[in-house]
DNA sequence: AATGAATGAGAGTTCATTCAT
DNA sequence: AATGAATGAACTCTCATTCAT
């Protein structure tokens, strides 16, 4: 008994990992590739498994990007609500969560937005009741928060409408456009998120004085 | 003689037409469903024509696609100079170049930076040597110089590197981001334009007091 | 009324010179680039006139090409017979026919002969009441004549079937097996045939002691 | 482990068999309708598979038909190797290709001519480092080789150019033209081989005189 | 009579999904 | 559970043919 529980207990971590395994490798070749260029032949291949296998862990093509995107906004949203957690101001709050973005995530991020801005596959996130739907928006409501909570503290500006400053600061973490830049060398991660939140706050603050870059 | 000219005409001018209409519904599917979702056949039905028609105009689905966005690209640059031909201030000039993205291009760009970001499309734009490529490469080039002469002329803050400047103003111009906010209603594009300009101006500028919001 | 006539005559004549022309292009491309890879756009833009003006000389795109091969055929036909009569011997009537195809007419022949192999459009001349058939039928018969005439004068060996004679003589008329020594350049067309009679007519000719046919 | 690997081999030959089933199919549709008019649809239909099973096995239509080709010549080639083995002069020697070719190869010889006969299809064979082309060489190789042999030996007439030697004997073994001959049933392969030969030789031999060639 | 834009059937090919082993 | 051969719908693209002008 215990030998097949233990067996059983075994097995499903075996299942685990192979499926992480797929998650990751799905990951890698989506970013490489977008969507519809990526098949599961060559998912399966490099993962190592035949193709039907693929199929005992995800329904569909469909279904495994959306476990994909699933994941990683939880974890993004896991993330970001600790790097919150370990700061008092609201600015301080949001540049932790741009920091974070760049910092690690940014893959993810870039995968992330990719995929959002693709009209392809934008049924995923947008068709309301959607798991991706609903993940998003928690996270949209996190930023708004703490904008608002911002205006009422006084540090931010409350002539700007919430919803315009939480785009913007969406906008902001759109990893595609700062690509090049952090390609080119120039400039690293953490040199990027200062100059991007001095850009940001320097705007929005009710007050002029600003964080010195280094 | 007059008659053939003419009817050479009326033909030429018909046959503009019908290619105008090929590019706007493809270019309105396009932005529905994405690139890999838009059949000929479904282009072909919309616009009324059989499928061989749509051929007639370009030789292969992505020379349709490449001539929008060519097409769009080149209409925004042209729109862009005349806005900025108008302003005598650098930041006039970069506002007049998001209000004009705002106000009535904001379809346009919108499917524009959708395929921009989508990886599937990705080599359209960049691999070098593509007419996308260098148009949007132009675009890229025309901010970076109005923002190094606003560091000039004193007009923005020196300290931040341009390209960092540039890549935040581009996402400012993504406007998926901002989808919802116009969508919503609450706020019209001409105020949204202001919001943005505020937020970025704010930051960039080397002194602090700030055109008021109405 | 004889302007009319004069006109309608005139008309004709151009009428009966462009189809001579579209033939002739036909003919070349044809053998360039084989029936499937020609188009009928390819053939009008070289003869210079639209692509509905083809179809208001030939029904399709098949008649145009069996109408090209039976005027060669008649052609053949007649320069054969023209060949033949100018000789007395039922040998020296064959080197006739030979010699006649490999000087000047070997383009048309060879033509001819790639299409006859060319199981895709077999069926022109192999069904039965076509009139390629029939035309490429007369050929064959009179090769036959020759030959049966010439075993009864004893000039051939009459232990031989007249039907294999005429197919090894016929095989010999291939040009496509020849292609290759012509254009080599070390022979010519004339020297070819001399061989070409040579071989065939040693074998057949009666003068020659050979093993016997068991 | 046995069973596995005994699946394995099965398989192997289940697969091994629908790839030479699929072959054979092809190869009756092309000689009965020639490339052009073959359609993957019809020979998956035939050999009774979907059209993607087609794919499994070979990447394209013209790999298809250049695996056929290349397998039969490559069996020719075998074959004729093997005839040429057992004879000991150099007259036996291409008889016993001649042989080789008409007795039960003709089927596919015919094909291939046919083939080698299409401008549609010249491109396969003459193509420079193409498979065909160099199958294709190597056989017309040896019947050079064993022409030449024959003239050192004395067999065979050195007056005439071994190139137009090899080119006639090409040309009789096309059996395009014997093909009438064969289905009218007055003779056999056996026979007509001989006939040939007969023809062949007497011209070629050297103890038969001859009208001397200017 | 001449045009050439329009047609649409049909081609080769791909790939997510299924299912017998 | 794992496989991967098989499927077939859907795709892009071609071209002989038609017909309004």
């Amino acid at each position: 008994m215990q030998t097949k529980r233990a067996t059983r207990t075994l097995k499903e971590k075996q299942r685990q990992e192979r499926e992480e395994l797929i998650l990751q490798v799905t990951e890698d070749v989506l970013r490489a590739k977008g969507y519809h260029e990526t098949s599961i032949d060559e998912i399966a291949t490099r993962v190592g498994v035949a193709k039907g296998t693929i199929y005992l862990h995800f329904p569909s093509k469909e279904d495994l990007v959306v476990a994909i995107f699933s994941r990683d906004i939880q974890r993004f949203l896991q993330g970001v609500d600790e790097a919150i957690a370990l700061q008092t101001s609201n600015r301080a709050r949001l540049e932790a969560v741009l920091y974070f973005l760049y910092s690690g995530f940014s893959k993810r991020a870039q995968l992330l937005y990719a995929m959002y801005n693709n009209a392809d596959l934008r049924k995923l996130f947008t068709e309301k009741g959607s798991k991706l739907y609903d993940l998003w928006e928690e996270f949209a409501v996190r930023i708004s928060m703490l904008l608002d909570a911002g205006k009422v503290s006084g540090e931010f500006d409350d002539t700007i409408p919430t919803c315009v400053m939480q785009s913007a600061f969406l906008s902001l973490l759109s990893p595609r456009s700062y690509e090049r830049v952090l390609l080119s060398g120039q400039i690293n991660a953490e040199e990027l998120v200062q100059y991007l939140a001095h850009i940001y706050f320097g705007g929005i603050a009710t007050h002029c004085e600003r964080r010195a870059i280094p």
